[in-house]
Formats: structure tokens, sequence, C-alpha cells
DNA sequence: ATGTGTACCGAAAACGTTTTCGTGTTGAAA
DNA sequence: TTTCAACACGAAAACGTTTTCGGTACACAT
């Protein structure tokens, strides 16, 4: 009893009427008699027919999908955000689409070129490693310029125009530093990624701002860059052994937490003999021992955001002209105090 | 310079040749002279013409895109299963659409309905906990009825002929519990989901056999079923000061650091006093102190191996006449030691 | 008989492709 | 001069919709 799906022109020809009437019957059209809707009707809940969805976004020239492309999904934060996404855009009647860049800028190219022809309404996306190094982003303003709208969030750039959400990456470093140096704290390592990395250089010069502001000296033997991370054991052991640290502000929860292992496993206290704070509230922050103090992002209403911005942009195209306004959207972030500050 | 996207009807008409023209030129077709053929292509790159998605779709009925639906995204092991399909059938030229059904059942028939008309090409999916409960399953049988593939993994049921992909979570589960016996263990504690989770119900079954095999009582009080699990730090605090345990074997990550967590509030040393084996290895478990000693379950692996099937079945498709057989296939699980164990 | 209105329905275009088939032109062979 | 390939290209159908525009048939008023 395998039933592919029924189309119009079949339903049409089974109750010998056109195609247009058995389309006018089921919208419930005026134009159609009673008798002919009802039976068209009947048939058509018979047979379960659904629409083809294809087909319908062809003729509307949009297709109700919208596509996140982000470096990796394995990283708490930007599954998250996928839920947020998710979750508006079902509420829109959008589907979505989820592309991993895998911090690469071939992937995101392949992807977004791919993609703009037809097969999505719109792009959110955070821009891979690889992308920010280069500052290659013609694939973006290509797809922009083809009337695509785009939304950036989180890991943006300052050489696209278009929508963005971001968090206050400066002001939320310069905080966590602060509530370090409020507790009396006067070597405050920081451990953080290369340059490139866009936030990673905000949260970077928020934790300057922040010593700057309460005249205590930068030390830069204290600044520990992580390009690879796969192997920065060593480099974080270093750091802690050879600087009579009293706190670490780390820029996300894999240093934070291999920060806390690495001073345990020299017997280093934590927090009592030295204080440590992340960025990111993931699993790892909550379910470590000790549970990390850390700033937190909220990914799902990050997502949710983005998602909102997009499709209001997709809707209102319809209606106005663009106005070709662009905003950028900060959400707030918040420090959770857990065990691993004093 | 905002150039929408170009049509190969405008082409066409720039040209001024016709539509099929263009088409074949595209293509190096060899019914066009070289001449008009190097005409077109030059016109195309200039205005970089990419063949409309969709279009393409409708005529080959086939979307190249597939979905994958899951309960939740924010659990690592199903975001490294997306990570999984997404690689394969990124490498097969297929998108994929990620739908969250949230746990419910009502969200997964929703949006099964939705995508089965002619949005994707088949569906990869692991079933929510309310389907599981309710036993109800006519979306998916629906959806293979009309000749769509879907591929299950995880939480299946034999109440669906399909392929499927999953781990043997009966011998996984007889096997750490094993280990546990092996290492002189008698007081075995169980923390487990309530039955109607597929997997939840093979490894307390696994547990119990391996229990049975070494002639030890099954005690149902070392047995924990959670069922809320928002709130069950109580239920697992009583089985750890109620029953002087010995080990514990925990059928998640997250039982499993929660057990870590109120052993060690209750200065109950782990792996002195208890040890303590988890289920699935992700973040927590390694990152946990003491990191976790778990049964690993390779997400990638099987979201790689789904996806593959998926295609596998819907490339065949077009060959021969399907053959209806089904397959089950059952990726190898492993035991990884690590500090929670003595 | 003529005009007007209304109720009901179908033809066809449009969205952007691909592909089959047909057709006109050319050049060469008969 | 006729015949036939070979060559180069176009028309049209098809995928499944929606929607506009006509058109027919009938009732009613003039």
């Amino acid at each position: 009893m395998m039933r592919k799906k029924v189309t119009l022109k079949q339903i049409a020809k089974e109750l010998d009427v056109s195609i247009s009437t058995v389309s006018k019957s089921l919208k419930n059209s005026l134009e159609i008699s009673e008798d002919t809707r009802q039976k068209v009707q009947a048939f058509a809940k018979l047979y379960n027919y659904k629409p083809n969805n294809i087909a319908l976004s062809l003729k509307n020239k949009k297709t109700k999908t919208i596509c996140i492309i982000i470096p990796e999904i394995i990283h708490h934060f930007f599954a998250t955000v996928i839920s947020g996404v998710e979750s508006v855009a079902n509420e829109n009647g959008y589907n979505v689409l989820v592309c991993l860049s895998d911090e690469s800028f071939d992937k995101e190219v392949i992807n977004m070129e791919m993609l703009a022809n037809g097969s999505i309404d719109g792009f959110i996306m955070s821009l891979s490693k690889e992308t920010q190094q280069k500052k290659d982003f013609h694939h973006i303003v290509e797809v922009i310029n083809q009337g695509m709208p785009v939304v950036m969030f989180d890991r943006v750039t300052n050489d696209i125009l278009c929508d963005k959400v971001i968090i206050d990456d400066n002001l939320a470093a310069f905080n966590a530093t602060q509530f370090l140096i409020d507790k009396g704290f006067k070597k405050i390592a920081l451990i953080t990624t290369v340059d490139y990395v866009s936030v990673g250089k905000l949260r970077t010069e928020g934790y300057v701002k922040a010593l700057k502001n309460n005249d205590i000296k930068v030390d830069e033997n204290l600044i520990l860059r992580i390009e690879d991370t796969e192997n920065f054991e060593a480099s974080i052991e270093n750091l802690i052994l050879n600087n009579s640290l009293d706190s670490i502000f780390a820029v996300n929860e894999l240093f934070a937490v291999t920060a806390i292992k690495l001073a345990r496993k020299h017997n280093i206290k934590v927090p009592e003999e030295i204080s440590i704070i992340g960025f990111t509230d993931g699993i790892i922050s909550k379910y470590s021992t000790p549970s990390i103090s850390t700033v937190s992002q909220n990914g799902i209403k990050m997502g949710g955001k983005a998602a909102k911005m997009l499709i209001d942009r997709l809707e209102s195209e319809e209606e106005e002209q663009q106005d070709e306004q662009y905003s950028t959207e900060v959400i707030e972030t918040e420090l959770i105090e857990r065990d691993s500050t004093i």
C-alpha cells in the first residue's frame, strides 16, 4: 500500500475537472460550487494530498528555509545558538539548514555558494577562524549583493555591512577582570586566543582596559595567546608555574578547565590559592570540580534574536522597499559566580 | 551594484538565442557550435550564473537534502551525530536540515509532515521520549509508505521496519557492569532512566544480565529509575547514602557526574571509596574531576553510518527496484578507563 | 429578441530548469 | 539539379503550483 504523493493533476484527472478547479476548491475559493468543492476536498483528504513544497518555492521565489553556518557544532555554545534559531524559525514557519565550516574558509565559501542559488532565503553565520584570519569576505559580500539577507553573530566583522548579534565582549571581559581586581588580586593572568579571532581580541582588550583602569601594570608575560587548540597544555602549565599568579581569566571554557586541572596537578588549590574565571556558560563550567565562575553568553537568546532579525528582514522585503538600515543587537552577559573563585 | 540572480532566460534574451541553446552551451553539448558555446559561457561567467536549485529539484524530483530529527541538540551526543551526518552528507553533495523534536511527540509529527512534501529526500531520526512512551509511530509509517527512506539511530523501535544504526546497549552495559564486577565490587548500583526510553531499558537489562551471570543478587533498591531529568539529585543522594555502595553504573553522563558530585559532597572519595562508571563519552566525562570512566558511543561514526545508509538507499532507488531489505548496523562501543574507577 | 448579470469552470502563463524532437541551412555526393 | 548527411539551433513538454483572464450557460429584465 505504498502510495506515492498525489498531485493536483492526478486529482483533476480522477475527478474529471481542471487543475485550476482543484486548486481553487482546496483553497475554498468562492468561484467554485459547493458541490465541486466538497467533492474535491473529500478526495484530497482521502488521498492525503499535500501541496508540493518545491513547486511552491519555485513559484513564490522563497523557500521558507534559512541556513545557519557555524564553525563547529560540538561546541556547546554553537549548539545552543542553533537551538535558539530553530525555535524562532519554527514559530515562523521556517526550516533550518545547518552547515559546518569546520573553521575552514573553503568550506564556508563552498557552503554559501552552494546554497545561494535559491535553496534558502537567508543566512545566519559565525565566521570561521580561517576566514577571520584571511579577512576575505568576498563570498559574503556577493551573497548580500544578490539581495540575500545575512545576519552575523558572535564572530563578526566590521568589514561587512549587515545585521549582527553580538555580546559586548570587551565589556564582559572588562567586568570579569574587574571582578578579580575587586577581590584584591594583582597578578591576573589572561589565557586567550590569537588576535585574529575577533572575540578573543575584544576580550583581551577588555582585560587590558580593566587593568589599566586600576593602575595595574599590564605584564605581557601574563598574557598567553593560544593558537593551536589541540596542544596547549604545556604553555598553560608554564604560565601557572613560572609566575606566582593569584588569578586567571580564560576566554573560553576549555582554557579555564584546563587551567584548573593543571593547577590541581601541581597541588595549587582552586580557588584558595588561585581563582579562575572563564567565558561561556557551558556544560564544562557547570560540571567541573570546582564548578567554574564564568561570563554567561546566552546562546539561545543570541540565536533567537538572529533568527528574528533575519525573518523580519525577509518578510519586510515583500512590502516596502528594503531600507538598508542595518542594526547590531547586543545581548547582555552575566557574571555567574561559582566555586572556582573565592 | 546589487545584481539579482541571472537566469537562463535572461542570458538567452541578452544573447538573442534560445533558452535551450544556453542550457546546452553551459553543459558543453556538442550540438552547439564552438562559437556560440564560448559566447554563452563567457557571458554566464561574467554574470556569475548558477543554476537555480529549486528548479532543478522540481525537475529531478530530488532535493539533495536530508533531514535529521533529534530530541535535543544541546546534548553532546546528538551534536556529534549531526557532525557525522553533515560530513558524510556533504561529501555526497547533500545538505542537512536539522529539526528538533524537543522530546515532544507533536513536534516530531509536525516536522515530519511538514517536510514529507518534497522538501527533502529522506529522514534520519532518533525518537523523542514522548514518542517512545506513546508507541505511536504512524507518522513514520506514513512517510515510509510514501516511498521516502528513513534511517533511525540510537533511540529506535522494533515496530518500524527501516534501516537502523545502533550500539549494542545491552552488551555495552553488560560489559561495563562486568568491568565493575571484575574489580571485585558487589554492591553495584544502577542509575537509569524509565523503561520506555529504549536505550535506558536495554542498558538496564545488560546490567541485570551481568549481575545474574555472576550470581549476584539483583537488588531493586540499588536500581534507580529517573523520570524527571530536572530534579533528580535528591534521589541519587538517597541512593548513595542509604546503601553502602561500592560502585555505580550510570546510563548517561549527567547521572554519573551528579553521582560523583553528591558522593564528594558527603566526603565519599571517588574512586577510592566508590567507583563510578558512565555512558557516552562526552565533554562532561572528559573534564569532570575526577574524569569519568565511561562507555564510549561514537556519535560521529553513528551519524556518518546513518547518512551513508540513507544516501545509498536514495541513490540505489534510481537503478534497481528497491529491494526492501532493511539492515541494522551496530556500532561498536569501547570502555574508556579514566579516574572515576579504581 | 436583446441585453445584463451571475455562477461556475478551464486555459494558459509563470517560476527555472533539462531534454526530446523537429527544422532549417549548408555542403557534398550522386 | 537533386538528395542526403551533418550541423546548429529552437519549440515545447515536463516537474507542481497559483492566479489571471476568459468563456459558457443560464436566469432575468427590457
